[in-house]
DNA sequence: TCTCTTATCCTCATCGAGAGCATAACAGGA
DNA sequence: TCCTGTTATGCTCTCGATGAGGATAAGAGA
């Protein structure tokens, strides 16, 4: 056992601005000269456990260090400790852990000090958003076509999981399985990591471009993070207001759809989302008007907490989907 | 930095038999002369940065060293890592991170080897289980009544979280809640382990007798452990086919409907239940009639795994709480 | 044969959710 | 002023899912 154990907080911080969701990245640690220099990084610093009582309060004591950003809403997403996640950083070698954490922002909260900026949360993960039909991930669905014939042996196997992921059979999408789908794509070449990462390794496919298809790749396994982030959002938005997060303390009814779309990914029915969010108890009219909506003026509503006492499991809901029911 | 940071892997194996679901606990190690010298613990080992390659790996290795159990279905719970989860456990001061795992098991296969035993889950969490209408928790209700009162100024607050925790509200029972009853529980000093810690740092209540209504207490947290396995797995069967984990491969449906009944506490309706199921995919027909049931010989059922390819979230769907929408 | 027990089928009422029509209320230009 | 474009908001209709229970079938054992 000769070998250095680090514990790492990893936070994924995000935002929903201008109908996108967004994720707080950093420039990485330059580690000598490693290849990808310029891909983005979550940030992250070292769990301290002398200093630090829980890995939460850890957690919020370095993102407040370094980007002046007091946290609200946070929770733990999972712990990531496959070996050669970090390659030797330097010195003897190192086996890294990283406790990953979610954290959700009003608004957007410039961040404040260091290079840290926000940055479309679907520029990373591009096939996670349905909305304007895109025709493009044409790519893609080669890429994961000529994965399945790869294998002859596993061919049944791997389209069975590729229409499951993707949504291509009968069940159609499923918004939650982000991970899911990172994972395929991670294991059939199509996002460069994974092609950086076999060549560090052994075998060579043919070179991925970092293009609006494949999504830009990030800092070692950081991509993989967000893919769990965002799959765990999209699930959790169902059952637990958590939006009202994302917003500000009042805000029309069309904000908040707006948010649960860029979030999901997919469009919504005006009127049904409506309808679910008034008839569900989830908000409660000001008497006031924003009047800068472009039309007829809308009501501003704001969160109303008492929903959690009224129902079980008080959420958005997104079609197809389950719901939270009425009781 | 002068503290010791260990990484432990920590397993919930469950099974269900008898109607219930059980956990595999084992005999504490003696640090010394601890207190809850009996106090039963989670299996649980050390985390191997060298030979483990990830810490699913390494959970699987210890647990099939230590038991002769080769885990099926596992899935990372939560990673604990609370300042004086552990008092210093010999030596220099040590700092403990737990990285919990849940596994399923079949049928209820014999603990092999050490003084692992399965214990009913219920005994740990009795409040958990609402079946058989039971009038007792009259204990934990005063308990947690004179909670409110302790302090005036947090009344309002405090009777929320209790209502919303244990479904007192319109809501109603939320089967999932597990891990926020737990910590209620915990912050009113409704449990024997909250007294215990207390008393080690400064205060000290009227002594809590783990009895029928407080459940037993584990080793350190581990029944804070428990409480997140089962919140989890709870939440989990209705949108992931996970049940099957612990059924053999055929089965009749009233012992699906048991083991469900068994992970969720509560009661449910035989024949919709049934139609659920049925109607949902869940399960296709073998021609075989088990005989042994009491009564009219029912037919054997097997796990239909196309239905992971035709319903977008499949699951078992429980009253009052979100269900899997047919699509 | 009668009784007890469990399995299995069906009906009915209610309600949530998907889809879309119609109207209201503002801004800006013709 | 009137028309048009835009967004807000109300209402209807249909379908399928769910909760509750009635009724019948098919075994075992007294």
């Amino acid at each position: 056992m000769s070998q250095r154990l680090e514990v790492d907080l990893n936070a994924v911080l995000v935002a929903v601005t201008a109908g996108e969701p967004r994720i707080l990245v950093v420039q990485p640690p330059r580690s000598g000269d490693a290849p990808s220099q310029e891909a983005p990084a979550l940030p992250f610093g070292s769990f301290d456990p002398v200093s630090d009582r829980t890995l939460e309060l850890g957690l919020r004591r370095w993102v407040y260090e370094q980007t002046g950003l007091s946290l609200g809403y946070v929770e733990q997403l999972y712990t990531f400790g496959d070996r050669d996640r970090y390659k030797a950083a330097g010195g003897k070698p190192t086996r890294f852990l990283s406790v990953a954490y979610l954290a959700l922002l009003h608004e957007q909260e410039p961040a404040a000090r260091g290079a840290a900026h926000w940055r479309n949360c679907y520029d990373l993960l591009p096939w996670e958003d349905r909305r304007n039909p895109v025709g493009r991930n044409r790519a893609l669905a080669g890429r994961l076509e000529s994965w399945l014939d790869e294998d002859p042996a596993a061919r049944g196997e791997r389209r069975e999981r590729r229409d499951v992921a993707f949504g291509l059979g009968k069940a159609g999408w499923n918004g939650d399985r982000v991970l899911d789908r990172y994972e395929l794509l991670y294991e059939a070449e199509a996002v460069e990591e994974a092609v950086l990462d076999g060549q560090l390794s052994c075998s060579d496919g043919p070179p991925v471009n970092p293009d609006s298809t494949s999504g830009r790749s990030m800092f070692f396994d950081h991509r993989r993070i967000v893919a769990t982030a965002l799959g765990r959002l999209r699930g959790k938005i169902r059952y637990r207001p958590v939006v009202f997060e994302l917003l500000p303390p009042t805000f029309t009814l069309l904000q908040l759809q707006k948010v649960v779309e860029a979030l999901s990914g997919i469009d919504l029915h005006k009127q049904n989302f409506r309808r679910l969010i008034e008839r569900g108890g989830l908000v409660e009219g000001t008497g006031q008007l924003d009047t800068h909506t472009g039309g007829r003026p809308a009501e501003l509503f704001r969160y109303r907490p008492d929903v959690v006492r009224e129902r079980p499991a008080p959420g958005v809901g997104l079609p197809g989907l389950p719901t939270t029911a009425a009781r």
